[in-house]
DNA sequence: CATGAATGAGCTTTCATTCAT
DNA sequence: CATGAATGAAAGCTCATTCAT
């Protein structure tokens, strides 16, 4: 009989997230209809826009989720006392369920950016932060002589992201491969651009 | 009652994959409509039906066409006297027209590869031949002494491929990027991976 | 459990429907919801249904209010001592604020009234009511030979009425007017109508 | 086999005009449904949009109709011999079944034009076409002496043009009204408004 | 009294596809 | 070969109304 509960609305909204990373993933971004976000969630059509004023607004708001995730592992990351082994052991990361979706999801809105402007935005914004955090951490690294001061922070922080992104693609186009392997591949090919000398 | 000239069916059928591009490039797979291609085309809705079967037939013989297409580049840069180097030059291509519109479908048709089974199998063949030349072509170089002995040369061909799919996002997550200059570091990288010793 | 102070009920009536009058002024009778009346009056969707059964109920009030308040203005008018004067008076007036909108309103009830038996209802009555204060007002004005009495008075009581519903158009089929002018014209008319000989 | 036959499509676009009015007529602008407009027509929901563009077209386009109709009943008017005896004719005038319709259209687009604007332009243009018609006409009758040369043309037809905006609402406030004794009322107001002397 | 979460039918519009000509 | 009229399901979204608290 009182306001309303904050905290219950917030939930109300994660839960409505999570119906709809669960179609993206399975449907995508435009085959994934608000009525099956809804059927997933468990709630009428119009009861979801009480939550979210728009698709692009979820959208919108599960890019920011996923801004938040990766900045805490990002954190988790910079502060381990082998930055750079701590960096390649990321990459080399495969968890089974969720990690793998969002992997789906971000490809996707990759894709979209290229002509909506505002998922370009939450993008780019995106992208600035982690690349921030990343050519911090490889100022610091090398700092401490355990990167190439040779190379340009900021442009292979760009660089580390892309082929992050590209990563994504390797099973895509290959479900049959050697993903540890290429993964080793990778993590070589990482480790000779940083490596001092 | 064979009266149809095969050759001018076939040259219909290009014109509307060419129409097609344009639009897949402007508005993307989803986002492009029928009647938009065939406006694009200068041809009826009905009359598209005469040469593919569905949308879905459109994208399937676009992925086609970027598969030969991906091939003959392939294969000059195999046929070059220097392969490392022409591998490294072809990364660094940023071709303005053409080029760029196919970097837009590719990450699309990745996307779509992640849901339809149809689509995943196109690009899992295009993968394969892509992939199976590059290998070739690295195990030649390193036959040469051109390239580091003891790294899997189908592992890396699959990691190359990748990181190429990656290095369409640069521009993606941040427009304003230096892009030669991060592609400066990406050839860098790969050089470095490559490199005997 | 009779609790209810009918007195504050009858306000937060009163609060409610000067809310929809603005909301109803704003975006019409079918473009105003119910979530932006509440908006308006500050209360929730729940609790206006508290006080009006339906959006129709609203509408029903409303046009209440306006034959009260239509009520008012004329018998002040029937009582000056000039009525014919005060007639003309009353046409050529144009309040900014308040009167304005209630002439939206009033085209708008008039149309919803040709569908809605409901809303008909209660314009006819209204009308009825109007119609019969102006009625007396000009056999009044006609037995002090202020009015020239070979006009019937019930039907002249119509048309003025009429008369005034398409003074309301006047500003709408053309912004840029010269409306004084025009109600000038108006007073013109109605006076070479009512004078006598 | 051949072009399209463009007499087919516009007879077309007519169909789906009667079929809107009539749906307009029942149920009102915003009431009528695109849907209930294609049951009415015969046609299906997606068919209707190779006609019009958007429901707010077949506003457009029945304005349009409503005002060429409309210029030819003038010109009619103005043509006869005693215009002043025309117009008034003109006002009597009370059409059972088309005529009536356009009626409730036409009071509808006055309210829907005090908040659309795209509407009110329809209506502002079609006014301006109307009136600068009458306003001719009433120079013309002034001219020959058949209209008071004191009173202003322009203002004169624009409030004619209102009173046969009111004259709708006769039967809309009261329908048990005595029609034609109104509209003989009518005709005497404006028979003194416009006879010299 | 009062809240706002929740509903579900309905809205306008789009689009891949079919078919008579 | 070629047209474009025609379909109908589905899309994203709105809104009057109900109900548990």
């Amino acid at each position: 009989m009182r306001k309303v509960d904050p905290a219950k609305h917030e939930e109300k909204r994660r839960d409505i997230l999570r119906a709809a990373e669960r179609c993206f993933v399975r449907d995508g971004f435009r085959g994934a209809s608000i009525s099956e976000i809804c059927a997933e969630a468990g709630i009428s059509p119009g009861h979801l826009y009480h939550y979210f004023a728009s698709k692009e607004a979820i959208i919108g708001a599960m890019t920011q989720t996923g801004l938040e995730y990766a900045s805490v592992r990002f954190h988790e990351m910079a502060e381990s006392s082998n930055p750079v082994a701590a960096l390649l052991a990321e990459i080399g990361r495969a968890k089974p369920g969720e990690e793998r979706n969002w992997q789906c999801i971000m490809l996707e809105m990759l894709s979209e950016a290229m002509r909506n402007p505002a998922v370009a935005q939450i993008v780019t914004r995106n992208t600035l932060v982690l690349r921030t955090m990343l050519t911090n951490f490889l100022r610091e690294a090398q700092s401490r002589g355990q990167v190439d001061p040779s190379i340009d922070a900021e442009l292979t922080a760009a660089v580390l992201l892309s082929v992050m992104d590209g990563a994504k693609t390797l099973t895509i186009r290959d479900p049959s491969l050697n993903l540890p392997g290429a993964l080793e591949v990778l993590r070589t090919m990482i480790g000779r651009l940083l490596s001092p000398t």
